[in-house]
RNA sequence: GGGCGCGUAGCUCAGCUGGUUAGAGCGCCACCAUGACACGGUGGAGGUCCCGGGUUCGAGUCCCGUCGCGCCCA
């Protein structure tokens, strides 16, 4: 506890409280605590590739706002933070960083010095290092990264427990996420298959179908021939990749199009390559696209996949992993002529071998007319650059439904068991499931990730038996078969027939932050502790990442657990600029949090955030934040006035019907804010909180200003005193969870310990002892009143202070009434001399006769 | 193409299970050095609740449709 300053200032209170929560140990989560009495978080890890920008301090935010509700609600608040470090915009930094890139060929180098540390010329060419060099220049990088983002929270008053920090590459991740695996390994929820897969060929790795996104891009329609091989002419496909003609296996239309029935079972032969397919039928054909029969090829997009997997094609795949055409012909291509074709071909992009084919098909005279230019949308990886290709690759997937119905039925019933929030947001996981198309594709060919946790026996002939993997026992956790061995095996056994390999893949990012709850709950780590949080009462997040996050942390759970997660998720909404577009850096129009926590105070930069109701988009608005500031900064003052009177004896109860008529209002915005704050209305709590105090301060305060002075003796006085601190501890508490800083400052000038760990009001704590009822009408009579007069001097252009002679009061009868009984509180905040009440229906209405000055 | 959300004052939004004359803040205008606060105070102006139907004694609120904006999925 400590004194009321002077001159009460926001300057400082950040650093000052900071330091105090962290020595006091106020966020520290009680792991004694039953279930029963914990509130667990889910806390989003954010990537730390990047900046924290203003959709960070906007969702935690809201996070945090109930965090601490539950806190004062007498909750033990499991509140971690975790950092996303994992995955591929970690490697992308670090390359850009460093002026690396990793190549595992390379040897590791202990004293590696990398040739820049930031900012490597433009004209730079990367230097390979070794895989164990990069992951630990990932490493500090992140470090680094990490640092500044504690900082941030704990600048915006995040009540986080500290001590739980995790990152997603730790040690206790890579365990998690390893057991995890190799149980939905040992229970058959992930395989190993060699498929068709889209690859990204500048990342040159496996995405999944959560990752896509479409783009529309510029292609065009080629009209190509194909030729019978009854010699009854050609038949005319469109495509947009005539680059494929020479993967080309079949073509196909669909089963009802009178004008292909008659070939269905026949033969063509390709432009240029000569390739004799079939045409086949199949529904997927579109009867109104292009000439209705299309080429299919191995692959050009999902569609091909499908007709090729459903109707049993050939494979003739011709694009490498790196994008480019393959250097040998596939099986199929034969011949002077079509070998020259290839050619042409071989070694180039899919772009460049378009503008080599385009112009071999119109010499040859098999191209008909010229190309037709169209937009249309094709499949990117939402961090690529370039469209994805299909590539056959052998990859590991985890059943999510997308290809067993019961286990889609399970997990949409386990989606809409949730208690979403805002609640239309369940639509959107609804929306993903139903329309998944495979597994989840979760290895990537990258090395700054969790490894898979399988090795693979080498047969005598050399080859590797995928079939059967070397799984290690769990107590071993984590490992790294590039460097461990299975049990039983030896170094020198790798890599030789007879002997073992690592699988040389990790597994994406998703695939450890789907075990959030596991790894911050430290699961099988510590079972008491994950007994104690598990299922977690709240996972709030981003509604962009339904389909990644929240979906794959419920697969997982389903699978391990039998159970949701979580009970709520809460979805927050975008920040747009201003002009109500989405903020972006390529936009230019970021703000950074540190300058507007610098401008404006923490409070106020979450008095922003916390106005805007759960899941809605929201514009940036520093207008706001000045708001805020103003409320924190009416706090400190009208804290300071509250309790500028001396003590009030203990158990002293208000008296004065304005007094307990107050307090009673308070009273139910106590429960208004309750109700809203369990809801995870936020934004509610403070528009009632903050309603209600600022007519506390403009009338009530200045209303019983004169008695609190004792102008009217020391028992009237005490009535307005007890009353003032009743209702500031109250309105103190409300705040807290909203603008914590600012809170805390007022609190400690008369409570003893953190505002933060005091009970969260209930309504007799206002009304405790009062005699009678609410009188509602009596503030509303009172304040009408006052502002009449005041209209009146405003009208009369003099100041407030001026005197008024005369004030008649026309009113109904209960209202004059009321006016009587506040009438020597009236008269001291108006300065009114005499009165003359009138009784009348309707409104109430003042004539104010104002005294000269 | 399917799904979801949103259209209320110049701006940002609130308006809960339908019920007096539709609210707040910001901005705008005018005024005020009063002993918590000039990072202050007082008052004022400002709205065909997108449009068209319907239900109802009564619709910003419920139903149907149109238009516009945004997002998700295919």
């Amino acid at each position: 506890m400590s004194a009321v300053p002077d001159k009460p200032s926001l300057d400082g209170i950040e650093d000052r409280w900071i330091g105090a929560w962290d020595a006091e140990g106020i966020y520290a989560f009680d792991r004694a605590a039953s279930r029963d009495g914990v509130f667990a978080i889910d806390t989003p890890p954010p990537t730390v590739s990047g900046s924290l920008h203003m959709g960070h301090v906007f969702s935690y935010t809201h996070t945090d706002t109930v965090a601490r509700f539950w806190r004062m609600r007498g909750k033990a608040v499991f509140y971690p933070m975790g950092w996303d470090d994992n995955g591929l915009p970690t490697e992308r930094r670090v390359q850009n960083f460093f002026g690396v890139s990793c190549d595992p060929s390379v040897p590791y180098d202990p004293a590696l010095v990398p040739p820049f540390r930031g900012d490597p010329p433009r004209d730079h060419r990367p230097v390979p290092v070794s895989r164990p060099n990069f992951i630990e220049l990932c490493e500090e990088l992140t470090h680094e990264d990490e640092k500044v983002f504690e900082d941030l929270f704990r600048r915006l008053g995040l009540s986080v427990d500290w001590s739980l920090l995790y990152a997603t590459i730790d040690e206790r991740s890579r365990r998690a996420s390893q057991r995890a695996f190799l149980r939905n390994l040992a229970r058959g929820e992930a395989y190993t298959q060699e498929a068709p897969t889209l690859w990204d060929v500048d990342f040159r790795t496996a995405v999944a179908q959560a990752e896509l996104e479409d783009r529309e891009r510029e292609g065009a329609y080629h009209t190509l021939a194909f030729h019978r091989t009854d010699g009854a002419g050609d038949v005319l496909i469109d495509t947009t990749r005539p680059e494929l003609v020479p993967a080309c296996v079949a073509l196909v239309a669909h089963p009802d199009d009178d004008r292909y029935a008659p070939l269905f079972g026949s033969t063509v032969r390709t432009p240029l390559f000569g390739v004799e397919v079939p045409i086949v039928a199949h529904p997927l054909a579109q009867i109104d696209k292009g000439t209705g029969i299309a080429m299919v090829c191995t692959f050009g997009d999902l569609t091909d996949v499908l007709w090729w997997r459903e109707l049993g094609l050939p494979t003739r795949a011709i694009i490498a992993r790196d994008g480019r055409i393959l250097a040998d012909a596939p099986e199929g291509i034969s011949g002077d002529a079509a070998l020259a074709a290839w050619e042409q071909l071989a070694g180039k992009t899919a772009k460049q071998a378009q503008t080599a084919i385009v112009g071999m098909l119109r010499a040859s005279g098999e191209m008909r007319g010229e190309p037709r230019k169209i937009m249309h949308p094709v499949k990117f990886y939402e961090k690529g650059d370039r469209p994805l290709e299909i590539v056959t690759s052998r990859q590991w997937y985890i059943r999510n439904g997308g290809r067993d119905a019961d286990l889609r039925s399970a997990l949409l019933a386990r989606g809409a068991s949730l208690e979403w929030q805002p609640d239309h947001m369940r639509h959107r996981y609804a929306n993903w499931v139903e329309g998944l198309n495979g597994d989840w594709l979760i290895s990537r060919q990258r090395w700054f990730g969790v490894p898979v946790p399988v090795w693979y026996p080498v047969r005598a002939d050399g080859e590797i038996d995928h079939d059967t993997p070397l799984v290690p026992d769990e107590s071993r956790l984590p490992v790294d078969p590039s460097t461990d061995c299975p049990e039983g095996w030896n170094e020198s056994q790798r890599g030789v027939p007879g002997g073992f390999v690592g699988d040389p893949d990790v597994m994406d990012t998703w695939a450890t932050s789907s075990l959030t709850p596991q790894i911050a709950g430290k699961w099988e780590d510590d079972a008491d502790l994950f007994g104690r949080i598990y299922p977690f009462d709240l996972r709030p997040q981003g509604h962009d990442i339904i389909r990644t996050w929240l979906f794959s942390t419920m697969v997982r759970s389903n699978f391990e657990h039998g159970t949701a997660p979580w009970r709520v998720a809460a979805l927050s909404g975008w920040i747009l600029d201003p002009d109500r577009k989405k903020m972006s850096k390529s936009k230019g129009n970021v703000v950074t949090p540190i300058d507007l926590f610098e401008e404006f105070g923490s409070d106020a930069v979450r008095y922003w955030a916390a106005g805007a109701r759960p899941g809605v988009d929201t514009a940036f608005s520093k207008d706001q934040m000045a708001v805020g500031r103003k409320l924190a900064n009416k706090l400190l003052n009208a804290s300071k006035f509250a309790l500028s009177f001396g003590d009030v004896a203990a158990g002293a109860v208000p008296i004065e019907p304005l007094d307990a008529a107050m307090l009673h209002r308070l009273a139910g915005v106590v429960g208004e804010a309750t109700v809203a704050f369990e809801n995870f209305d936020y934004a509610r709590a403070l528009e009632r909180t903050e309603a209600f105090f600022w007519w506390f301060c403009d009338d009530y305060l200045e209303l019983v200003k004169g008695r609190a002075y004792a102008i009217h003796g020391d028992e009237r006085a005490v009535s307005a005193r007890a009353a003032l601190r009743r209702a500031l501890s109250i309105l103190q508490r409300l705040f807290a969870p909203l603008i914590p800083f600012v809170s805390e400052e007022v609190w400690r000038w008369w409570q003893e310990g953190s505002v933060h760990r005091a009970t969260w009001p209930v309504a007799d704590d206002a009304t405790a002892g009062l005699a009678g009822p609410a009188d509602e009408e009596l503030l509303g009579a009172v304040s009408a009143t006052i502002a009449g007069i005041r209209r009146a001097k405003t009208e009369a252009k003099v100041g407030q202070k001026a005197k008024v002679g005369l004030a008649r009061i026309t009113a109904p009868g209960s209202a004059i009434e009321r006016i009587e009984t506040a009438w020597s509180d009236i008269a001291d905040a108006g300065s009114v001399i005499s009165r003359e009440m009138v009784v009348a229906d309707g409104e109430i209405s003042v004539v104010a006769t104002v005294e000269p000055t």
